[in-house]
DNA sequence: ATAGATGCAAAAGATTTGCATATCC
DNA sequence: GGATATGCAAATCTTTTGCATCTAT
């Protein structure tokens, strides 16, 4: 962050702790209100944007969800399981992925730092209904 | 689509065409747009209201784009190499994922019929700045 | 014939922007 | 000290909803 010549600020320290804190990927709403607990003036615009920044810097993603985008740390959980009809999502362990990921950064040149690999298809309880 | 008891009407065969024709992933607007050229009356709401029918089904992903979600077919494209400053996109063919698939399936009772995986980075030109 | 789909307009939400003030380096 | 970041409020855009009408099956 401070090494891609951005100021580190307590705005920004709450946002991301925020996503730190939970496993799951949050709507901005939901990041407005948990880094709120730490930081209770914090404007909406900054949410977005610092959520943006942090996509930017590549250290977050965005992911469709049902009701609109969410944001998740690179880290964690980027590997799922998710049901199109519910939304319920399972995490996974396996990956891959990650050897093509080299492969590709020498052949189109992209400097590659990570991926999203995901499995859509109904879940026990949808495929009932 | 008939199959799983909904209508076919020209509205969604206007939408349905809309991605189809386009190799790239389309934004509501965008869809409303093209579809327009073929069914002129068509409203906002029933775009909106049946791209979420497709993804119900399993027919059509959304995908978090710079300026909003976009939406494409599921068999089209699925495998992206994305540059997260400018968005540029590349599409891979390589796919280890595939195999994964039926383990999933087995192992979680989930019914798997699509998955989505994607490289995030920066591509040559902004590496640049 | 009738449940389901449509289009419209309005309501509700989400995101962005302009600007004065405060703050990191 | 000076460029950056912030918070606020308003402006803008996107998405959803209610409802009367229409249409596939």
């Amino acid at each position: 962050m401070r090494a891609a010549g951005f100021r580190v600020t307590p705005a920004r320290r709450a946002i991301a702790a925020a996503l730190l804190g939970v496993g799951r990927p949050l709507s901005p709403a939901e990041v407005l209100a948990l880094a709120r607990r730490e930081r209770p003036g914090l404007g909406r615009a900054t949410v977005y944007r610092t959520l943006a920044l942090l996509v930017q810097l590549g250290l977050v993603v965005p992911r469709p969800a049902p009701g609109g985008i969410r944001y998740s740390l690179v880290s964690k959980g980027m590997h799922r399981l998710v049901c199109r009809s519910c939304g319920v999502e399972l995490l996974l362990t396996e990956c891959p992925a990650g050897s093509l990921a080299g492969e590709l950064a020498r052949r189109y040149g992209f400097q590659v730092d990570g991926h999203l690999l995901e499995f859509y298809g109904l879940c026990p309880d949808c495929q009932r209904s």
